[in-house]
DNA sequence: GGATGTTTTAAACAATCGTTTAAATTGAGT
DNA sequence: ACTCAATTTAAACGATTGTTTAAAACATCC
């Protein structure tokens, strides 16, 4: 009745015995793969129906529930490549511990560009976005494998461009103010649509332009929390 | 069949002579109002089921069709009440143009305020950020009634505080700087609670806290902006 | 080439969705 | 008390969902 928790391939009925799955076979397991997804970035997991997937996949609609048991199977071997495909198309830049500010701004550089992507390696971004405000089961070994890498080397680098004496805490702030800038040009888009004409949009906000001002402005709060003793030193009052 | 696109009561047959509701009707009208704004936050638009709202307002299944005409029309009437109410919770601080420094400091504690709420009205926000990321035909109203106010009162404020030859969009990119970094401790929140472990997050996560920290940044980008005629000017290259 | 296990297929399953219908109930005016 | 419009109610509608089933098609090995 209900299907055992075992490998993702059902025919597995005996355990200990590996099938060989044929050519046709894992033409459509990921061909499935490929086709989810996209839908599944543009319609939220529980928006995405597997008919329409199968659909786009131009296979049986039982072909899901045969290869990944589940939809939600299905759902976390699109997690799972998608992990794998990123890690080898964003390498993380390279840290000259000598050029602290270059390597912030190459941080801020890749941030924008994994942020902006608009090629057909897009719905990655809007999947992972998807998972950070509708959590699925899966989004902790996300934050591991995708967003603490890249959190540790920001905030390596921001300590390097303040106060040593600075406690971790103002300089893990000062990371989530990067990220929150970066973050903003991609779940304020369409606010920003409505707020800014397009004749300014088209010209001020590419990925370089928005990349110099945020580093200028991260840049500019380094050099003022160097010269501190304290984690906020007001000017006047 | 087909209703026709008329008023919003079902019950309106002959045009020009409004029904007068009872004292029951306006009753299970509000709380229908009442129990969908949380579900729709909770589950989204096409998450929310038209029956566990009327489950949860104690009313019949047919009751939002005869109010509402539609789902989407209970949704629209839900968006509407919610930015009269907000407007009178969130009263945007008096700017004073002589300490345009405090009233910064007080805006982004309004934004930190309206993004990190955890009362009975949280679900207000929570259907906000859900519009930024799916938006419905209501958004681009949310966006004039919502969110320009607060952006332009927050661009004359910084307005006040760079060089004032600088151009308009770089002041643009400073406040969406500065809304972005807000906006991150509730788009990151679920990310931060993994990346950072619960003992220093319940020190340091505070809205002062982080109202500080963000207003420090900010105010040390526009005292460099200030100082300088370019829009961006690197410091040794 | 027949036997065996793997994969695909069409069809149906039960559950749930938004919406509609027609009758029952209520409330106010005369 | 009767009338009539407003409102509520139970039930059903058609459509769509994820999943399952049993048979057909395929591939592989002896």
């Amino acid at each position: 009745m209900a299907h055992s928790v075992s490998n993702s391939l059902h025919s597995q009925r005996n355990p200990g015995v590996e099938p060989q799955p044929n050519e046709r076979s894992i033409d459509t397991r990921s061909r499935i793969l490929a086709a989810a997804g996209p839908v599944f970035a543009a319609q939220g997991y529980s928006g995405a129906t597997v008919r329409e997937i199968c659909s786009t996949a131009s296979v049986n609609i039982a072909s899901v529930g045969y290869h990944f048991g589940d939809k939600l199977g299905l759902y976390r071997e699109v997690i799972n490549d998608l992990r794998l495909a990123r890690a080898k198309r964003f390498p993380t830049p390279n840290t000259d511990p000598k050029k602290p500010q270059d390597t912030l701004q190459a941080l801020v550089n890749t941030l924008l560009a994994r942020m902006l992507i608009s090629e057909e390696s897009a719905w990655e971004t809007e999947l992972l976005m998807r998972e950070m405000q509708n959590p699925t089961p899966v989004f902790e070994s996300i934050v591991e494998g995708f967003f603490r890498p890249l959190f540790d080397q920001l905030t390596e680098t921001l300590r390097l461009l303040v106060n040593s004496e600075l406690p971790m805490q103002t300089v893990q702030h000062l990371a989530f103010s990067t990220v929150g800038q970066c973050l903003y040009y991609r779940v304020g888009a369409e606010a920003i649509q409505v707020l800014i004409p397009e004749q300014q949009r088209t010209s001020h906000y590419d990925i370089d332009s928005l990349a110099q001002h945020i580093t200028a402005v991260m840049l500019a709060a380094c050099e003022k929390f160097a010269t501190s003793q304290q984690q906020i030193a007001p000017s006047d009052r």
